[in-house]
DNA sequence: ACCTGAACACCGTTCAAGT
DNA sequence: ACCTGAACACCGTTCAAGT
């Protein structure tokens, strides 16, 4: 079976100035107003009609989905990387911020990501299961080297990263940071 | 000033039934499919007219406010009780984990709980100020003889079992027992 | 005192018709 | 190949008119 990108023909010339005008739009519109902002008037903005929006996103996680698939690639790399940190413990707390952070780009990330790793028909699940599987080789590595209880998985601190970013979102208080550096002692042995 | 419950003068008696049947709808409606579900249909499920779902609830959170409130009071009492457990430590866990299965009623209510908490503006507020200052109790209690960190706050647990209730409406996993289990043990000395 | 139902301004999504 | 804009079915919220 073929699971690579689809060969994609180049887009003509209109159709590609609305796509990045769109995905300009939605970057500003979500940033400002959260993931839930509504895609009529993200049309309206960016000067194009409602229908072309649906045309290059048929969903609004796949507009979601061309607006962060970068910056999770980036994400999972930042991961490999820190593999090769001197303090196993170091490189996943490190890394934990980090994809702390990123969830916390857009109000609303949260609850996508973490739906998304279990939804296969989520435009968000690929890369989701990307992001996860670097976790994975970061808490079995610091598992290996027990710095972590072996009971410990992926799962759990990808959890904790995404709820960690929907604290922030719903409370101006530094919940958010506190509950990640709580529950990163907890993992510890 | 009178902060105490108004004097309410009794209903109508098709008031009174008319507001009953809304109630008993929401909680239905909410339990199936949460907190955001559509006014206007549990308005025609009680067979009545959009605007007395108004007249009776002026706002979502309203209509929330009447659901739970006892509910919440009860959670309240059931915490005054737990500062008797022989444990502090104990008894601020079982409290927690009552208090994360309380908010995992309806898929929602984690984010109304944590927002209402400095949303003074919010029908929510009292009783979730009510909620939170009998976890202060609790941890107070429990940091006083040396079982929790001295940093924990009442805050600090707040947002861990509002957070706990969010993961397990996300997902499947039991990531959300597990993120309470974690950072209760990252809470401790 | 309470209820009704229409009115208003908004949404997401689809799709025939255009270029 | 892509875009437009109307069409459809839905919302939350308000408020004049009724009883």
């Amino acid at each position: 079976m073929d699971t690579g990108t689809p060969r994609r023909r180049p887009m003509r010339a209109d159709a590609r100035r609305n796509y990045e005008r769109l995905l300009a739009e939605a970057a500003d519109a979500f940033a400002e107003h959260g993931t839930d902002f509504s895609l009529e008037q993200i049309a309206r903005r960016a000067g194009v009609a409602n229908g072309t929006l649906y045309g290059h996103f048929p969903t609004r996680r796949a507009l979601l989905e061309a607006l962060l698939s970068d910056r999770m690639r980036a994400l999972a790399a930042a991961g490999e990387e820190l593999l090769a940190h001197p303090s196993p413990l170091g490189g996943l707390t490190e890394w934990a911020r980090a994809a702390t952070a990123h969830a916390a780009l857009y109000r609303g990330l949260g609850t996508a990501f973490l739906q998304a790793v279990e939804d296969e028909t989520s435009e968000l699940h690929a890369a989701c299961q990307a992001v996860l599987a670097t976790g994975d080789a970061l808490v079995a590595r610091a598992r290996n080297a027990g710095e972590v209880r072996p009971d410990v998985t992926a799962m759990d601190l990808y959890a904790l990263v995404n709820a960690a970013a929907w604290v922030s979102e719903q409370n101006s208080a530094p919940q958010g940071e506190r509950l990640l550096e709580f529950t990163l002692t907890g993992f510890r042995t």
